[in-house]
DNA sequence: CCTACATTGCTTGTATGCAAGCTTGTGAGG
DNA sequence: CCTCACAAGCTTGCATACAAGCAATGTAGG
């Protein structure tokens, strides 16, 4: 049996293991057969995952997946930053050693989770381990809502990420990670603020060097079918 | 006509003018008949509104405007501060001097909006004049995601405040603002950061006082009922 | 041969119908 | 008088049916 949410969160991991590509068209009898459900279901599911910005609607053409623009994808980032450095400047003061400690006890285990996909797993594991440490991160420091919203918005630049064939290095971002924990071990979180806002702005300028080549789709029709100069 | 979009706008305008009190139901026959539609277009605004998370569903009992906890109000706040402040900080050098003072016009404008309703509106204009300031200094700092994110984050904590009985004072929160905006308007945006965290702290600790007299239905109703002692 | 138009098929948008379950009220039994 | 059980009514959950619109294909006319 499939409720609505297992839908949504089925559709949702498909899109950050790229089994959906930004631009697919997902038929709402399509995915109703897929999962033995009427189409009622899978519009209420769908419908949640436009309120959180995954899917769109064409009326009376079909749902896709979100396809963001360039601007939308900096912006994305953009609110990664602001969040999460807001994040780790605010934890200042507020956990007294102890618990932070705890903290960086489960944000350890996760890198090294992280490092045994990186070495054995599939990308698409991968890329969502290397985002879900952003939302643990958000959790271990006591918040609840922000880490939702992580969760949504790190699956927003993982997605921007595969659109626009980001280079970025899955071990580099480890590598940051380890550096932001040891930041906070040592009660630096300011200094953690700071490489956070470096990691993310690596992993957005990893997507900026293709941006121009990959573009979207349109664009890129527009390009290969523009009359030739000097032609005719 | 009403689309589902108007109706789920409708909701949350009603919620946000106290016309909705939280924990109060939502029938969807109710709603339907309301707005002249079928369950149908109902249920999926109610779907939406839960993903955003302004109300909640209880199998087979029905749509309730949520009633946060006091754990999940200061957990709002937080999520603010952090959101925020770090708004401001990263409008550090991103904007040099000219599209930062367009902004503050923007905002300054807002205020005397906001002074307006003091003077003549009703409360729940002014509450929402009030948050949506917020919104507005995300939107003016380029945030498109964030503003839309902090809509309903404000949204939640208009909605505690309104739960809690919070004692706060709108003229208070408009000179925060204008503070603020102040900060702005020198480049000191450190200083703005910090005067916000001040701010909503403000706010949230006007919520604190009454907190324990309030608290939700269940303990109310509880207090209400409970033995009186000496008496028997 | 090309263009303009009509028709057909498929998809979404909305409403309605039916089943399942909770709540409440009523009545019988102790 | 109190308690427990049963039943009726109302509400949600899900599926199906129908209406509306877009797209593509085929056809006729120029």
């Amino acid at each position: 049996m499939v409720s609505q949410t297992e839908i949504a969160q089925r559709v949702v991991e498909s899109i950050l293991a790229q089994k959906l590509a930004p631009g697919e068209r997902l038929g709402e009898q399509e995915l109703a057969d897929l999962f033995g459900v009427s189409r009622t279901l899978v519009r209420e599911a769908l419908m949640q995952l436009q309120a959180r910005g995954f899917v769109e609607v064409r009326t009376r053409k079909g749902w896709y997946v979100v396809e963001p623009s360039i601007d939308e994808a900096r912006d994305a980032f953009a609110a990664r930053r602001a969040v999460e450095s807001g994040l780790l400047r605010q934890a200042e003061g507020q956990f007294e050693g102890q618990p932070l400690q705890t903290a960086v006890r489960r944000l350890r285990q996760h890198i090294h989770d992280e490092r045994l996909a990186i070495d054995g797993a599939d990308p698409a594991t991968r890329a969502f381990l290397l985002a879900d440490f952003h939302v643990c991160l958000a959790e271990c420091l006591g918040h609840k809502l922000l880490s939702d919203m992580l969760r949504d918005l790190t699956a927003r630049t993982t997605l921007v990420a595969s659109l626009y064939q980001s280079t970025h290095d899955a071990r580099q971002s480890c590598a940051d990670h380890e550096l932001i924990v040891s930041a906070i071990e040592q009660g630096q979180l300011e200094r953690a603020a700071a490489l956070m806002m470096d990691h993310i702005g690596n992993v957005e300028d990893a997507l900026g060097q293709s941006a121009a080549a990959s573009a979207d789709a349109r664009e890129k029709l527009r390009a290969t079918l523009a009359p030739l100069r000097g032609v005719r």
